[in-house]
DNA sequence: GCCAACGTTGGC
DNA sequence: GCCAACGTTGGC
């Protein structure tokens, strides 16, 4: 199994969101950046979890889990010119991007804010959230490092 | 609101 | 293929 972290921002889309949706369940739509696409064609698999990260808000953390609920698909915002994530480049029968659809796991017991995470750089070695520049909205997660985090809110 | 980081675009 | 300009992300 694979370990993911997904950016959402909460005024947007937060994990409360997700929870209400039917079966929990939501469409990843609007990944408009090709590694972050690539992970969710190539690597995600049914089941995986996901840490869900809450982005441009205050504070920015770790809020609960999701996992994987479908295999890839593609995004079919991008074929609707009335969304915001219309791609007119996007040939359908080639369809550029792809996303999968994400389930509610749970909340987690506190938000584990960014800062937190930060201030265990040492533990959390190699974790991509808190490398220079990352702007990436979906990233692997070492399963150590996911049950790192998750541990955090209980602290 | 600022700005660093970084991806994309397009002229050449 | 280079690179300057521009747009976006997202923490602060």
């Amino acid at each position: 199994m694979n370990h993911w972290l997904m950016k959402s921002e909460p005024d947007v889309f937060g994990i409360d969101d997700l929870k209400a949706r039917p079966k929990q369940t939501e469409p990843w739509d609007g990944v408009r950046n090709y590694q972050a696409r690539n992970f969710m064609r190539d690597e995600m698999k049914v089941g995986d979890r996901i840490l869900f990260y809450h982005s441009n808000c205050k504070p920015p953390g770790v809020v609960g889990i999701a996992e994987v609920a479908s295999k890839p698909y593609p995004d079919p915002t991008q074929f609707d010119p009335d969304s915001k994530y219309f791609d007119p480049k996007s040939d359908p029968d080639d369809p550029r991007w792809i996303l999968v659809d994400v389930k509610y796991v749970r909340h987690l017991k506190r938000p584990v804010p960014l800062q937190e995470i930060k201030d265990h750089a040492d533990a959390l070695e190699g974790l991509q959230l808190i490398k220079r520049g990352n702007r990436l909205s979906v990233m692997p997660v070492a399963a150590e490092h996911f049950d790192y985090i998750v541990g955090m809110e209980n602290e």
